[in-house]
DNA sequence: ATTGACACTCTTGTAAAAAGAGTGCTAAAT
DNA sequence: ATTTAGCACTCTTTTTACAAGAGTGTCAAT
């Protein structure tokens, strides 16, 4: 099912031709692309192969050809070799990511601002669970009789808070005493292990249901029912807008949908996490045919080995992988090692 | 410079008619709906008035007409009358609203969601300046040796946070001397008084420079220097993107351009925050030609009878002013009454 | 003052023709 | 056995021409 050498070739300089000019590619261009000395009738013999093999299709009978998602798997998984940041576009994104404030989700918003500048498309964020951050102390502030604030900070100063409705008879002294009750509890671990760890208590020991206890827990409780979403940064919406011809209008709607409901991203996403390294897919992969002429460049960015977030481009499938692979994965990297500092 | 009576009725047709079909309006349609009993012929005539005074504008010769900002700003200023808003819509609203989380930019940007669903535009609802919420308790949490988080939370609830780089030398204890220290200073307090108070007293009195309290202010400082943008939500992308004919892409563009750089966006409606209820404004009025082609419905919303944000929803000039006014209106209303309920 | 009638202008729609781009196939050349 | 020049063919794009349509402006008649 691999491709012959002259083929592969071929397929090579029809995508990049694609890349460059975004329209149906021919056989005259090929074959004056091509160091081989060819006709364009061999190239056209070649292309007819290459078709019947599903890495092309022809729009129409007199157009040139068009390369598939099939194609561009292939490119992207045996042909592509990325090329080197420039110094200068690395020293932009070193500057542009130091400058961005210690505040993590600031420092995310940021990176995908970066990524749709750089790649004049979809820039996109995701943030860490915070399922898996370290609980490192929480206070609750007594806003009102029966309205308390509950700031959980995490170890590395990600901070969340919440308002929690309560009995009015709650005192600024009880929510000291729940505080320091669950800060012994709780210290140093992350949010999955506390859920755990309250629920075994529950179960094995009725006793310790003290008033204090079950208080503070459904301070807790309250708590995590807010944090179950991650968040998504996702910059760019002009940049793609400003590179469309009027026509694929229609498909941009689609995509807009598919992104506003972030659950749809997020499903993509937790899945790409868990990848090792850089991956390139494709929309027809993961979501079906109406996406077909999308793509999506992404990297994971990991604390400590871990992947936890990750960063990336959705775009035209025909946006110039080369250039942006390593732009992607330089980003991913430096933002490991940001994390990595902070964690 | 006002307009005849019966210039005025061939007007509010046109007008409406281009809400209603968005297409220039010629003079049998006007005739048509007119209860007059003119020819068109006769309308021609008061169309070309109307023309000449500034009203109207042709697309080319043999076009029917188009109302101007002109039109458009004399129609909302002394024809629209604002229809009621049917139980149906206001429950919507209303159950939208209530089942919103206690959070208060939560609770904006469900409200731009809800403008811009209601209005299959868009929605946008910028959160109150932070300057004037009043300071309720500030807490530091040591994040580790050097990194401080500093969590200031206002009466009724909101919380800001912001990570500080200090000495490290800072101790947990200090903290909290610090935080005992600024909340009995600053209790209720707006931030403006704040800042204003630690300025004269950084000028009549050296002596007070103690190390504490130098150490306590910059902390202040360093928090407050982040506190000056206000958020603004702004839903509904992809609802303009499916009403437009393909054609007026182009100065989409501009607009989203415009809207994604904030500040613009912040400029306008600091003048609106200040106006006294319910505003319609135009394009061209805010920001020139280009725009011209847009319109904006906000209205303020108040605490204390001060008008501390606002609420509004963008589309074509041509939207649906006699039912969007009421509801942009009545939405600013139910915000108003919950914010005053929380501070 | 109003209007019917008509000429005029510009857009929209349709159809036919011409040009262009690229293919596929075949027969000849290498 | 490859390769390729040549040519017929297909489909799109562009151009041209023409007719229809929509709406205007004007003027003479009411």
């Amino acid at each position: 099912m691999s491709l012959e050498d002259r083929e592969k070739d071929v397929l090579n300089i029809i995508i990049q031709g694609y890349i460059d000019h975004a329209q149906p590619i021919g056989s005259r261009y090929v074959a004056k692309k091509s160091g081989l000395n060819l006709s364009p009738a061999s190239m056209r013999n070649i292309m007819s192969d290459l078709t019947e093999e599903g890495y092309l299709v022809q729009p129409h009978t007199s157009a040139g050809r068009i390369p598939t998602d099939k194609a561009f798997r292939y490119y992207v998984d045996n042909i592509l070799r990325p090329g080197l940041l420039s110094r200068e576009i690395r020293n932009n994104i070193d500057g542009y990511l130091n400058q961005a404030g210690l505040e993590f989700s600031e420092l995310l918003e940021q990176t995908s601002k970066l990524i749709s500048n750089q790649a004049s498309q979809w820039g996109m964020a995701v943030a860490p669970s915070i399922s898996f951050a370290r609980w490192h102390q929480i206070e609750f502030v007594l806003v009102r009789p029966g309205l308390v604030t509950a700031i959980l900070v995490f170890q590395g100063g990600i901070v969340q808070n919440n308002l929690i409705q309560v009995d009015e008879s709650v005192t600024a002294d009880d929510l000291v005493k729940y505080s320091n009750y669950l800060n012994d509890r709780f210290q140093g671990e992350n949010l999955v292990q506390v859920k755990q760890k309250i629920l075994q208590e529950m179960e094995q020991a009725e006793i310790q249901f003290n008033d204090l206890y079950s208080r503070a827990m459904s301070l807790v409780r309250e708590t995590f029912d807010h944090q179950n979403e991650r968040e998504i940064f996702l910059e760019g919406t002009v940049n793609i807008l400003e590179r469309l011809d009027k026509s694929d209008i229609s498909g941009m709607k689609e995509l807009l949908e598919f992104m506003e409901q972030r659950s749809n991203l997020l499903e993509i996403l937790e899945e790409i996490t868990n990848t090792e390294g850089l991956s390139i897919s494709f929309g027809t992969e993961f979501y079906g045919p109406q996406l077909g002429e999308w793509g999506l460049i992404s990297s994971p960015y990991t604390v400590k080995g871990k992947p936890v977030g990750v960063v990336g481009t959705i775009g035209p499938i025909n946006m110039d992988y080369s250039k942006l692979v390593p732009m992607v994965d330089y980003i991913a990297k430096m933002l490991t090692q940001i994390f990595e500092n902070r964690f």
